[in-house]
DNA sequence: AACTATTGATAACT
DNA sequence: TAGTTATCAATAGTT
């Protein structure tokens, strides 16, 4: 039987990159996995907390943490006052740029609001107040003559309905007695007030398994 | 010249925790330094990238990082759509929440607005309309019989308020002429009109040196 | 992927 | 914390 040579066994080599390609994915195959040992190892002796991520050459990930590398980078990521120009970093401020912006902009809402319902109120309180106190009291001093006499012309239009309309209650109910007057016929005027109104109705143990990333292929 | 007794060496150890704390201190140091060197020689052997965070029992952080900790990190969070249940994602969750309910809250106000524009509008409309098609144009026809009386009672009123104005225009200023009439008192109606209006204005050659974080005392 | 000779890492001790 | 040494663990080269 015929023993066969043994290997010359591990040899020294110097840190520097590996130049054949296979001779160099081997390695870093060999390599990763140790490191990930190794840094279980530390886990479950130390009883300490490591997140590691590596990015083969061909741009896999391939991480190992224990717990998680998620809540490891979480706590990381707080404590360090995200160092300038991150990408999450101007997320965030752009992000943060679009809130303020956008509570400006609900301030302005909020202001018109107030506004808006201020002045339906004043508008309302004024339709009431016509209506309760008579439109009669309405400011004559700030007509002028003219309009005056527009006025006292129109008077006698309204003195005109008002017995119209006067007349109309007493024929539709004669259960009312009154001093009051005589008939013509039947006026139509206040239609576009009604219509207008009804729109106002609205209102483990062992530590983590090592975490092969996406796919643990060569590289 | 008496030799010193040699030491035993190195020992098996079981990978489980060290419970005497300084030895456990010191394998933590030993083990981490270990650890970064071989994170180290993988960069350069195979050229890729890789970063370590390290919490030490102490809560204190050491991190190893080529070419930096944070553009790796960048790197693999751009990648990961945020695994579930970490801080960051509960935190993203809330403020989602909050955005919506803000959103919500938003759109309520503007239809509030847009209600009481309206509102505002057609109220205005009335008040318009009550001048220009001028206000004996109301709706009798809503009235009772009882306010007729009232009506026909406060138009004495109003025809005495009428002269009055008439009266005090053509004393202010003498210039024109008109069929109309004789004079009395001072009247003074409308105020309430008026000022109600008024509120109407309404991150080599060797990969990256270790980074012992922020100190690097025991632990 | 398994093997083995050799280098490298490190536990115990100073 | 750093240095020494005997031993154990990791791995380069080969099959």
């Amino acid at each position: 039987m015929v023993k066969k040579r043994a290997s010359i066994g591990r040899q020294k080599i110097p840190i520097a990159k590996i130049p054949k390609k296979n001779h160099l994915q081997v390695t870093f195959s060999k390599r990763r996995s140790g490191l990930f040992k190794k840094a279980s190892e530390l886990c479950t002796l130390c009883g300490v907390e490591i997140a590691i991520i590596v990015f083969s050459p061909a741009d896999k990930v391939f991480s190992f943490g224990h717990p998680e590398v998620e809540s490891i980078l979480d706590r990381y990521l707080s404590r360090n006052p995200p160092p300038e120009s991150s990408a999450h970093q101007l997320i965030e401020a752009h992000r943060n740029a679009n809130v303020r912006e956008f509570n400006i902009h609900l301030t302005q809402i909020l202001n018109q609001l107030e506004a808006e319902k201020k002045r339906g109120e004043a508008l309302d309180q004024i339709r009431k107040s016509n209506q309760r106190q008579f439109w009669w009291e309405a400011p004559f001093n700030q007509l002028g003559l003219h309009e005056l006499e527009q006025l006292r012309a129109s008077m006698e239009e309204l003195k005109k309905n008002v017995v119209k309309q006067a007349n109309k209650i007493l024929i539709g109910s004669t259960t009312n007695s009154s001093q009051f007057l005589a008939v013509n016929g039947i006026g139509s005027s206040a239609d576009l007030f009604e219509n207008k109104h009804t729109e106002f109705n609205t209102s483990s143990t062992m530590p983590n398994v090592y975490n092969f990333g996406y796919g643990n292929g060569l590289f």
